[in-house]
DNA sequence: ATTAGCACTCAAATCAATCGAGTGCTAACA
DNA sequence: TGTTAGCACTCGATTGATTTGAGTGCTAAT
């Protein structure tokens, strides 16, 4: 018994039709809706094989069928055809990509977004920055009679704001040269490497200002803290109410429960193979309350070691060749502005 | 037919039965439960009283009862007791204002974040700022060889960096000359305020850097935008799953449908009546697919004319004076802070 | 005024009957 | 030998009848 062509259009019959519908697809169905030229009888000797094979399951006796986890998996390596979006979608997704260059946090959001709406499935990006991150600068800006700005910049693009409060504020240039003093002593430094030598010289350059040590410490610690966490976003989850698969509130539950938890998630997009596109069907993924989902992850680069995943989780019947496509253009639109970036960096 | 004593004691029974339970309640089930000392008949009579009143609903004719709108209005406005939070959880929130004073929009993230994980409920925080929102600061930082951080902060403590490329970057003290002199320029300024003139002004001191025109532009826009936006945080959706009241997908659909739609909230926060606290029940707001759900807000003022509001949404049988007591912790901790900063700004 | 007692109601659970989409098998056919 | 018409069969889903039980409202006795 082997996949002849045959067997192989109706395997390719199911599979549309069920992602389609979501519902069992039977002999008749295919003879009618597919011009084969066979009969419905030849059809189900043919069906009857393929369940053989595994690659399709009668979820009871008398059912139709629908396509197994291997069958999809067939599906996705030889038969899938691929889909090319059209005109409207790729400047939509570039446009997101175009608008957010500057902020990389507000940038895989939106990414997210876009996906998720665009897709229907619900979108999950992890956005990985290297251990090590290193302060690149450190400065304090004058701000009201008694605020200052702090901003602190590290490696990896990253950069965040933090609010000073003081009772009896320097003078702006005194604010300007403390920072520039803070900066010289910091510049270049990892957490870790952040010393108590180091400190005492803060402490000393601080002088009357020894106030601001504590609070400064602390923005760094958090800063180098959540450039270096696993930044991750997560949008779409609501979608999956839409689906038939997941109407029983229980399962639909057990997800969202999964979907809160972010190490599991993490490790779901860090399943990999090495391979840039990656495919996990039903089972293939190893979060049990997700056996009936399938997940598509692409890696997008940032240079150096540094890369992130994109992640589109749909249930096992999604369309994986919109997806793919969806998943493609995303990673090449933002690879391209980043490598852009990268390539200055290295110069 | 008086509202007596006795009919008082029924109706708080049966809230807080239903409060618990989530089913309707039975003139059995009080008399055994609560110990009124009088038996199911009488109960049965004053049930039937209560139910004239409009206090109590039968969702059928052979059914115990549930609580009507009206009968939670009353609950709320006269027979609910105030309940005390337990050290921990004070303690809990408190930690997470204290934590994240000094960037405020992480602060009312963690904040919907720590109040939906305590309550089980949805929380919804909108985190509105005058419009007019004008530059306090804008400043150029040296990052890379051709990278440049553009730092602006504008009132009502706003600030966001934005990274800038550039091919033939200008020395350290040039950048630094440059950020001085937009400064200058720029500083005190609401977009709507930024004319043509303005922005001769700016080309004019760019001089050689008129490319970086453009992409500052840009960045002042998008922040004065974001920062006059009301930003919005959402925590906790799934938490809606977990009633049997939204068992429905359909009706859990719907819901999370509407929490979707920023702008639906923002009105469902803003309709208010002056009070501090408000608790909409059931069909008392405005949006259709919420009827089954009541919503407790709380404004917290951040001095002048600025001010956000706290929203909690859950079932209609919530547990409002769990709800009451963590809104007015947190709206107290939340105060405490930022009237300090504020107290000092008006120095 | 309260309560025991009882007839009554109705949603929910249970069960049997029916329906119909779909299968597998067989025999006939090209 | 591969294909197909035909038919008996399977089984989930639907329908309807029946039972169950929690709960009510009313009445008459206390």
């Amino acid at each position: 018994m082997s996949l002849n062509d045959r067997k192989i259009k109706i395997l390719q019959a199911i599979i549309n039709d069920y992602i389609a519908t979501a519902e069992p697809v039977g002999s008749r169905t295919i003879a009618k809706k597919y011009s084969l030229g066979i009969s419905s009888a030849t059809i189900r000797n043919e069906m009857s094989d393929l369940e053989e094979m595994g690659f399709i399951i009668q979820p009871h006796a008398s059912s139709g069928r629908i396509p197994s986890d291997l069958g999809y998996r067939l599906y996705v390596d030889c038969l899938m055809q691929k889909k090319e979006l059209d005109k409207e979608e790729q400047l939509f997704l570039q446009n997101i990509v175009s608008k957010n260059i500057s902020q990389i946090d507000y940038l895989m959001e939106e990414t997210a977004k876009a996906i998720s709406a665009l897709t229907n499935y619900t979108t999950i990006i992890t956005e990985p920055i290297p251990i090590g991150t290193k302060l690149k600068q450190i400065r304090l800006l004058p701000l009201d009679q008694d605020s200052i700005l702090l901003v602190i910049a590290t490696d990896g693009n990253y950069s965040k704001n933090h609010m000073l409060k003081v009772n009896y504020p320097p003078s702006e240039d005194r604010i300007f040269e403390i920072g520039k003093r803070i900066n010289r002593i910091l510049q270049g430094h990892s957490w870790e490497n952040i010393t108590e030598n180091i400190i005492s010289l803060l402490r000393n350059e601080l002088q009357e200002f020894s106030f601001l040590l504590e609070p400064l410490l602390l923005a760094v610690e958090q800063t180098i803290r959540s450039a270096e966490n696993v930044q991750f976003h997560l949008s779409g989850a609501k979608n999956i109410l839409a689906f038939p698969e997941f109407s029983d509130v229980q399962k639909a539950k057990s997800i969202f429960q999964a979907l809160e938890e972010k190490d599991l998630l993490v490790n779901l997009l860090s399943e990999r193979s090495g391979s840039d596109l990656q495919i996990l069907i039903g089972n293939e993924n190893s979060v049990q309350s997700m056996k009936d989902c399938s997940v598509i992850t692409a890696t997008y680069k940032l240079g150096n070691n540094a890369q992130g995943t994109i992640g589109i989780l749909g249930p096992t019947r999604m369309d994986y060749s919109q997806v793919i496509s969806v998943l493609n253009e995303m990673v090449q639109n933002i690879e391209t502005v980043l490598k852009n970036i990268d390539q200055k960096n290295d110069s």
